[in-house]
DNA sequence: TGAAACAAACCGACCGTCGGTCTATTTATA
DNA sequence: TATAAATAGACCGACGGTCGGTTTGTTTCA
């Protein structure tokens, strides 16, 4: 093979690139290191310089999504006039808009993750997430806290809890997926939708909020992201 | 070696609980069927008859798990004079009882189940413990909100989020125990406490219950099983 | 009654794959 | 030009799984 030389970071991207494409598309089990290395057309020894393991790869594939993510929230809740109960507002609403844009891909995404021979995908992807995300929200919590619009004494116990919900949707968005993909359309919507619902009252509830204050779903969503 | 013939679910039995211990023991990764099959004094092709796979033989050991979780659960909510909450608070007590009794044993558990090796092992028994749970649960919410001592409209997702927030638990309990061992008790305890208290808080809200309905710790019950 | 036929349980040598190692070589830079 | 970082790829050992066969118990029928 040819010796081509790069920047360090410019190597390591590609071959998280390449097995991010590879772990999405054919399972992290079925993933070999050998796929990645041809795929970023580069040799064993060279992947292993830059990670230590096919286990380093992986978590440097969740890191980089997760860090994504982060960024992709922050934007969110920039606005100072928010309180904290629209900050969440804010960022389900974001969040939702997301999933819209990025329909197609999420769909695979989520049919991959729930595959057995992913576990370890999934596993570390839902630990990086939380990683970031507890802080985000536990930040929130606490102003709200602070302002009187909600009620959570210790925020990071209740960010890591209401956070820990979103597995719930997820497996439930998963089902969806699939009654969907069944045929049943009005179904999938129905308990999609039904549960989103569910999660926005968990959250509301949790929070000592009024009624309807959380706005974790709106009135079409989930039937336009099944139809996406 | 000497050919012996045994009923299958002995067999079978025995090569789950050979599985059980050395997953617990070594790691699910760290443990290989030649492992097992030693410990079980069966040829390789006796295990391939009983399980088509090692993670057929994981998930063997998850339900195996779950069930008799299950059944140890079952009696605590059997007393007809309970209602709902009764029922819940039961569940919480009997758990407490449990973990206490086993607590050397649970301890074990806890550190190898948040082992990196040990993801797909964790993974198949939360799977498998909610696969069994979320049943139990919706049933009591339901009878709960039939009776009108609490509100869960949807008692399935309610179900299904509430369990989830166990999840929360057993991360803070782990990390509790890692700062016991590292001979910080009195933060431990506190941290454990605080967590289980806001535990017992989100599910109270949740179903709309009055403040200390729940009781998902008592006083002493941190500290006491950190010391066990 | 007993022997032939059959199925389930069991054995263990063997195989292909895969993550990971190692030595050699090239490239950039101080 | 010395040194370290980066790259190449042959190689290794372990592991999950297969396969051809053997043993054991049970059923069938002359």
């Amino acid at each position: 093979m040819v010796r081509t030389k790069k920047p360090p970071e410019v190597r390591s991207n590609e071959l998280i690139d390449c097995a991010e494409r590879l772990f999405f598309q054919h399972g992290y089990e079925n993933t070999t290191v050998n796929d990645v290395i041809q795929a970023a057309n580069v040799s064993k020894g060279a992947f292993y310089h830059y990670f230590v393991s096919k286990e380093a790869l992986l978590e440097a594939v969740a890191t980089r999504l997760a860090q994504r993510n982060l960024e992709a929230l922050q934007p969110l809740i920039g606005d100072p006039s928010l309180d904290a109960v629209g900050q969440l507002n804010a960022l389900f609403a974001g969040s939702r808009r997301m999933k819209l844009e990025m329909a197609s891909q999420l769909k695979n995404t989520f049919n991959a993750l729930f595959k057995p021979e992913n576990v370890a995908l999934y596993h570390r992807i839902d630990e990086a997430l939380l990683a970031v995300s507890i802080p985000l929200v536990a930040e929130i919590l606490r102003r709200g806290h602070a302002e009187g619009t909600l009620d959570a004494p210790d925020p990071e116990a209740a960010a890591s809890m209401l956070l820990q919900l979103r597995v719930s949707v997820a497996r439930v968005m998963h089902k969806a997926l699939q009654r969907y993909e069944a045929g049943d359309l009005e179904g999938a919507a129905a308990m999609l939708d039904g549960w989103m619902r569910t999660y926005g009252t968990a959250i509301e509830r949790f929070l000592k909020l009024p009624d309807g204050s959380i706005e974790a779903t709106e009135p079409r969503f989930s039937r336009a992201f099944l139809e996406a």
